[in-house]
DNA sequence: CTGAAAGCGCTAACAG
DNA sequence: CTGTTAGCGCTTTCAG
């Protein structure tokens, strides 16, 4: 039904290899037929088939990009950022959404490997087991990873500096006069969220440490079981943006104000972190650019077919200094 | 480089049609060589090439979703929808961002074309001309706009019911005693955006339009126009949340309180319009089902290959209080 | 029930 | 410079 190579041939009395060089490159053949097929292509309306010359070329030119839910604006940021990269090197990038549904991330990689996509991005649901490292490398598919990079595996990674980052944030809290301070965050052997805890607790080692769901609704419950539990807690380090806003929401159920009688610093620095109520003092990571540099590096991987060294990307953070921690002596 | 189904072949010693046979139905083979297919198939770890068999189906099992902007939480949330529902079908999603910008959006789809997607799921940029509902058509490819349906196109539809979703606000507006009220909206002959206008100038017939971008820097921008040039205006009616918000941002730049001295109205109801200070009164629309509704639909229309009648589907809306507006008599 | 053969639409040597 | 010939990996008649 669609209009092929074959038709335009027939229709421009030429072969249909004389056809597919004269759209691909100029390369070896005579101006004037190529004119003339460019002219019959045109005008039967013919658009290549990719999925073809995939085929036969190897590249699909897709890219699977796994996030746990698009809906975190921190991931839509990447997504954006993957995407625009994507875009400008012609290829296309499809979206999934694992919910760090181990098994369901699983689906997606095997999915997106049948359609022998170029490569993967993925932020991985947890740290990575000699077992999954093997599974994954057995696809021979070229793999970022947006979580740190343990040491452990040989897969190019590109993310912040969340250690620095929790350390920022935890340095942060201490300067401000606070001594009773929690960390709230994601289920535990989540790599960047591990990473943020660690580097928060070397600049303050009697932190209480709570584990949830990193969402709003999870900062929602954690803070109201550490509010219940730790009363004598002032100052709060959330792993994210969405859970220290899940947190402002219960100090208000509560009746407490931030940041007057609780305060909080997030990480990410969404857009909405600065119009939130008040606004939100956080850890900013560069989102769109680590989504970017994801798929340049990727790119470069699909490139090369003999397995080059990982190429590790680390981006630098910055605490945001806005409205909501409160120096704890002047209160 | 990859197993095969030739490699399988060899391997079980039968002849590769009866390796397909195996894998895809139990269809007319026997029951004892089948099992042995499948097992020497799963001992050489083979994975179908999914774009070879594309190329002889006709049947790509990906779909297309062009969006002005996944940054935009309205469209991650629909996103979410149509990915989940995609996956439901065994579908993958190509995720696309068109900035609005009409070129950007055909390239997209003439890209997607060209992958031979089995569908496009998209919110067209603007209105669409005579010329673009031919180019569109001519691609032979099903497609369901995210955008209401204007009665000329013949095209399937899903969105919310934005005209009554605009004349809730404008109703509500004036229930609460509001005299002097603007809308501040996007770029002139978005559909959608479009609908909710006429909707509210039906409620509010005197209103005072602003058009400008659609975004958070645009509801900025355009409430300090306003301010400036209409200072009697008591409430303010924004075309989506994230507008709304840049109305509050610019309202507490100059001084003046959210709901005090400024009513504002949203829609969308995207997550943080409930967690903004003060919480935003905004027109809720079901953003996930729409992401949803608009894949299944778009799947059944890439079943029948006869271009069966246009589905059209209008969710309902529903307007959401909380305290970003004032009874205007009581202050 | 299974093998042989054709072909999906395209690229890529290899001859002429 | 251009036509011929193989495939890419898979599904699908059509015989046997």
């Amino acid at each position: 039904m669609a209009v092929t190579l074959k038709d335009v041939a027939r229709e421009a009395g030429v072969d249909l290899s004389t056809v597919s060089r004269s759209l691909s490159g100029s390369y070896g053949v005579h101006e004037e037929t190529r004119k003339r097929v460019l002219e019959v292509a045109e005008r039967l309306h013919y658009r290549p088939n990719r999925i073809a010359r995939g085929l036969v070329t190897g590249r699909s030119h897709t890219l699977g990009l796994i996030v746990s839910d698009v809906r975190n604006p921190f991931f839509a940021e990447v997504a954006r950022g993957a995407e625009d990269a994507a875009c400008a090197h012609g290829c296309d990038l499809v979206l999934c959404n694992s919910d760090l549904d181990q098994a369901k991330q699983m689906r997606y990689i095997v999915s997106l490997a049948e359609k022998r996509v170029d490569g993967i991005l993925m932020n991985s649901v947890s740290a990575l087991g000699k077992a999954q490292q093997q599974a994954l490398a057995g696809f021979g598919m070229p793999i970022v990873l947006l979580n740190r990079a343990s040491g452990a595996h040989s897969f190019s990674t590109v993310c912040a500096d969340n250690y620095l980052g929790g350390q920022l944030a935890g340095r942060y809290l201490k300067a401000k006069g606070h001594i009773r301070i929690a960390h709230l965050t994601g289920p535990r052997g989540h790599g960047n969220l591990s990473d943020r805890a660690r580097g928060f607790l070397n600049a303050v080692p009697d932190a209480v440490v709570l584990h949830g769901r990193h969402t709003f609704q999870g900062g929602c419950e954690l803070a109201g079981k550490l509010l219940e539990r730790h009363p004598e807690v002032t100052a709060v380090f959330a792993a994210n943006d969405v859970m220290a806003f899940g947190v402002m929401r219960a100090a208000a159920e509560r009746g407490l104000r931030v940041p007057q009688d609780l305060s909080v610093v997030g990480f990410d620095n969404i857009e909405f972190s600065g119009i939130a109520h008040p606004p939100l003092t956080t850890v900013h990571q560069p989102k769109y650019e680590i989504g970017a540099a994801a798929v340049e590096i990727l790119l470069r991987l699909a490139e090369k077919q003999n397995g080059s060294a990982p190429e590790r990307r680390i981006f630098g953070v910055e605490l945001i200094e806005r409205d909501s921690v409160q120096d704890c002596r002047t209160r």
